[in-house]
DNA sequence: AGATATTGGTTATCAATCATAACTAATTAT
DNA sequence: ATAATTAGTTATGATTGATAACCAATATCT
């Protein structure tokens, strides 16, 4: 630590930022890369008209058929009156149906509908360019760690539940 | 009221969700991972009366002392008006000062105050035993993988700059 | 030099995001 | 049957982040 400064001895304001204490922390990093990787997966989106939310409701719908959109919302960790402006606009665009559920007719059955599959497929294509463009430099044992590091954050996470939240 | 726990099995429609493709995403678990982190970041600045972004310019301005505000908000990358509020704000606690400086009168020098350290210092400690908790899970070789990864797609996405960007 | 452009900081405003309250209809529990 | 819960919805509010327009000071241009 200590860059080499001082050619005048006191006025380093215009010179390079020092991040030395950011550049510390973990989060710090997290952070700034995962802003990077939601912006520019963010632009890959846009042709399709998705966004981040929309796009993964489309994924969960695909994997998941006849899912009903409280589940939706809770795998998505949104809240469900957003929940329900993302449905709509995915139906509206007549990606994905709203069924009646037979034995529970308060809920839908949410399926992914041809057009939907085949945006889903497009979209997933481009989704994965993305990724590998920005993680071109990690070797694959490299992302792998990456992944596995990310799990064990959030199972960490997941024990002191909400309680210190905001 | 309490948990309303049935003891039969419940209906076919709590099956558990299938995240099969959001998990081959390595920006996935970049997100849900920084989400985390970034809560509970929050929440242990809470106590200091901080939040991730004055916390963030708290400690940019103690490690460049006579900052200016455009760089200040260059290194954190939020636009020049926010970074008004934040100062202010900052300033009105008086845990920084703004100095004008005499080369450049339109401009101020930004510095730490006393009071301002403490705080910086305290809170530091604070947020080092929240990155301790997130992160003891992965030993040392491993943070440092993940650190110099995050680093890694910053720079990638630092080339194609902010030309597809939202 | 004097006109012009640019920069640092500011104010006001606006759009996007996300959460909360309250409601209906259907279901479950007492 | 009555009460309590749940799924989805509507309306609304708080918070965040971005944009436009402005003033004062500095830099640029010819």
């Amino acid at each position: 630590m200590g860059k080499a400064v001082s050619k005048k001895g006191e006025q380093p304001s215009v010179d390079k930022t020092n991040f030395e204490t950011l550049n510390g922390f973990t989060g710090y990093h997290l952070k700034r890369a995962t802003n990077l990787m939601m912006s520019d997966l963010n632009a890959t989106l846009k042709p399709f008209e998705l966004r981040l939310l929309s796009y993964t409701a489309l994924v969960l719908v695909v994997d998941n058929p006849r899912i009903r959109m409280s589940q939706l919302a809770a795998a998505m960790d949104v809240e469900r009156p957003n929940m329900v402006v993302i449905v709509d606009a995915l139906e509206s665009r007549k990606l994905i149906s709203r069924q009646r559920l037979e034995t529970d007719r308060r809920a839908y059955a949410l399926n992914i509908t041809l057009a939907g599959r085949r945006l889903y497929e497009k979209a997933t294509v481009a989704v994965r360019a993305h990724e590998e463009r920005l993680t071109r430099q990690l070797d694959t044992q490299t992302r792998e760690k990456v992944i596995e590091a990310m799990k064990l954050i959030q199972k960490i996470g997941e024990l002191r539940t909400h309680e210190t939240y905001n």
